[in-house]
DNA sequence: GCGTAGATGAGGAACGTACATCATTTCAAG
DNA sequence: CTTGAAATGATGTACGTTCCTCATCTACGC
């Protein structure tokens, strides 16, 4: 047999297709008895709706904004490129895209943009954004407006976002941990580095790494995080002293970017081969670092499935279709020299 | 602006919607002139085809068949969930699957299954069967009947198959002994098991491991592969005896099927603690054992993304459309007990 | 029994493409 | 200049769905 088409549930419900098509849709001036009639007679013959079809009829056209860091950092330019190969490719169908780069670093400006977009030219947004109560306010606006709204990379939990596209931080940093701890021989102190530990990301990536070092790696001290403020002079000089100041260093673990200073710092110091490096993200400099035997590992995540999942799941929003959870888990995925994609 | 139409790729090229119907779909009976008229004015507009409003004037049914080894285990197992998942999800839309199951083992009966499709009745179909001259001669008459062809998990490259699937098991097996050098501390001997190496991808994935290992590690010693044939009480032996032989043994790789049996021999044993495992395949079992900090690290594939893989690059093919390489590549994933998803 | 509002039916156009049929034009060979 | 085949145009129907209009039916209160 065929998949059953609205023309085989009318038939079955005993009612016209104008009648099922007001159901399907929710559309008003059903009686209930009917409705469920209808209801009935799709799960009897098991129908499903061509999403195509429907959309082609409706002309559907899904607009969706992503609101990415701006300014230069490899991991968002991998993503910005991975956003414009599923553009290109039929992934996006009848996707209408925009990126809207936005300072977010800034709290206000991130509250500006979000404020600036047009809502009633959208219909839904992805935000990589760090959270804040203006942020999530702002969110409640967009949510308010009837947009879908998905977390991208960096949860927003306690906003209205629906959605929330990424790798769980708490286990991204438990995994380095117990690669870290897995990986160096003996015992010895590691240095965790990061922009900032006000982004809830590195906060969460290290409360994951201190529990395993500090329950099953008891001959490893991590020692405090220090933030480099996203300045590569800053990181540089943080990483040569530590270097220097403390023979025992058998760890780098490095939780934000800035991975090509930090690198380069630990090359100067000459003792790169007895240090396990382990960072977050696979960009251009980190692939590197690995094919050089320089970092053991990286802990990333997929930046192809990140935004096809996004897209998905958002368009998934906007029809209330459905999502499915096995198909948008983002792993965390662990990269080293010889599983290098 | 819109996406063009074929209503404007006809206005455009100054020809009717009939001819630039002819040329799109390769119809015969347009001069070479009025063809290339045809293409510069795709071009120009930068048309794509929508496939599925082509598939919904055209009716387009795809009717895959998937041949995967008949019997217990846990790895075909996981793959028909995932098939039936994807099936059950827009995913497979206007696609009709057959899962076929084979007894892999029997190259006679590998043979006999794949001369028993019916190829008129079938657009394509995904294999996951050791390549033998046989196989390679039945892929042959696949192809001359017109199906598109696949191998899945296990490559059949000098086949006529029109892709590969899966991961590739040099690099997989240099993946497994990256991570038993750098998680064997002190020098040691390493016990490697598999069902058997006549299965191109044991003998791959043992390739890929003593590169490393010979290479990097020279404080191991990996011992000369055991097979079990499939016997879990032969397997149960061989892990007994080499561990009650050998005080030295530092880390076990397997290679093939029959963890269970495997680990089971190991936890009697009793040294599990000081013996780092490495496995293939995500499974309930491989699972478990990670979970229980027994295994060390699994290389598996996404069962997911290799289904909606094989099933993307059948149409593709069937459609004789470009394939995203970038999004068909199946990643060598590491899980440690961390990153379990 | 009437009026009315609400429920339902009947039918059609549209979306972008495929494909069939038949009519018309083009162009080179005779 | 005719002939005929090849090339092209014009037109219509179909796919499954949405959405619209208009007509009819039903049930209810009065």
């Amino acid at each position: 047999m065929n998949k059953p088409t609205v023309h085989d549930i009318a038939k079955e419900a005993g009612v016209s297709l104008a009648t099922v098509d007001r159901v399907l849709n929710a559309r008003p001036g059903v009686r209930d008895k009917t409705i469920a009639k209808v209801q009935a007679a799709v799960e009897r013959l098991g129908y499903v709706r061509d999403t195509y079809a429907a959309n082609l009829a409706r002309q559907r056209q899904y607009r969706f904004a992503f609101l990415l860091p701006e300014g230069p950092s490899q991991f968002s330019d991998t993503l910005k490129l991975a956003l414009q190969e599923a553009y290109s490719s039929h992934v996006a169908d009848r996707t209408l895209l925009k990126i809207v780069p936005v300072a977010s670093h800034d709290p206000h400006a991130i509250v500006r943009t979000l404020q600036g977009l047009n809502v009633a030219q959208l219909d839904g947004v992805a935000l990589m954004v760090p959270e804040t109560p203006q942020v999530r306010d702002a969110v409640a606006r967009l949510k308010a407006a009837g947009l879908a709204v998905v977390a991208l990379v960096s949860d927003l939990p306690n906003s209205q976002r629906d959605h929330f596209i990424g790798i769980n931080s708490v286990a991204a940093g438990r995994t380095a941990g117990l690669l870290m701890g897995r990986f160096v021989k003996g015992s010895g102190e590691i240095l965790v580095v990061t922009n900032s530990m006000r982004s809830r990301d590195s906060l969460e990536r290290r409360l994951g790494f201190d529990a395993v070092i500090s329950s099953d790696f008891k001959n490893l001290t991590a020692l405090p995080s220090i933030e480099s403020y996203d300045d590569p002079v800053r990181m540089d000089q943080i990483v040569a002293q530590v270097v220097a100041a403390r023979p025992r260093l058998a760890g780098v673990y490095s939780m934000g970017g800035g991975n090509t200073t930090m690198l380069n710092a630990l090359r100067r110091s000459g003792r790169l081969d007895e240090i396990a490096v382990i960072a977050h993200e696979l960009t251009p400099s980190t692939r590197q670092a690995l094919e050089a035997n320089e970092v053991a590992a990286v802990i990333t995540q997929n930046v192809g499935h990140l935004v096809r999942s996004a897209l998905r799941v958002l368009r998934n929003l906007c029809d209330q279709a459905p999502i499915f959870e096995s198909q948008e888990r983002i792993r965390i995925e662990i990269v080293v020299r010889e599983n290098l994609p």
